[in-house]
DNA sequence: TAAAGGATAATA
DNA sequence: ATTATCCTTTAT
């Protein structure tokens, strides 16, 4: 399986996020390969976006999406889901792409759309955030055969405090995929 | 529509 | 130390 290279990572974020679409996103754990192919994402443009986490400035929690490109930015929400992101462009840049809805491909029970869903059925936490995208355990892979893809834009879900920014057409899906979380 | 749930960042 | 807030989901 082909992996993205850390180049992709290290691109314009609203070109990476509707890039992903169509990838596979692939975990494998010390027995099981998971994999699931990416249908729906946000994009975070970094510290001007009042939407980011890295809006508030370099701390503990947002350090990863500062860092390099082609790293994975896993946080807990609500106090019972996580969410996990691609960091994207270069270190310093605090932008990203939140993964919001997977196509079952391999050994994914249950739900895939949502980005809670998506890391419950992936078996993604907190002890993968700022794991390496070009690591064994964890990646982003070019699909085998490539399909045409019509992206839809939509404003993103749940940044209504971001103000203007709530607005921007932020948000990309797969068109008439039956899997993305709110068409 | 609202409750669940815990980490996080700001305030103190 | 205390509190408001949160890139969600599920159930009423």
């Amino acid at each position: 399986m082909q992996k993205l290279p850390r180049p992709f990572y290290d691109r314009d974020t609203v070109i990476v996020a509707q890039e992903l679409l169509g990838k596979l996103l692939v975990l494998q754990s010390a027995k099981i390969e998971r994999i699931g192919k990416i249908v729906e994402v946000e994009a975070y443009l970094g510290e001007h976006d009042l939407a980011a986490h890295s809006s508030k400035g370099r701390t503990e929690r947002t350090k990863i999406m500062f860092g390099p490109p082609g790293f994975a930015y896993v946080y807990l929400i609500y106090g019972m889901h996580h969410c996990m992101n691609v960091v994207t462009e270069r270190e310093g840049n605090g932008a990203a792409v939140l993964l919001r809805a997977v196509e079952p491909v391999k050994n994914l029970p249950g739900k895939t759309s949502g980005p809670g869903l998506l890391c419950r059925a992936m078996e993604i936490d907190r002890r993968l955030n700022g794991h390496d995208l070009l690591s064994d355990e964890l990646f982003i892979a070019e699909p085998e055969v490539a399909e045409r893809i019509s992206v839809v834009k939509r404003p993103r879900i749940g940044v209504d405090y971001a103000q203007h920014w709530a607005k921007r057409l932020l948000r990309f899906y797969i068109k008439d995929n039956p899997f993305v979380s709110r068409p």
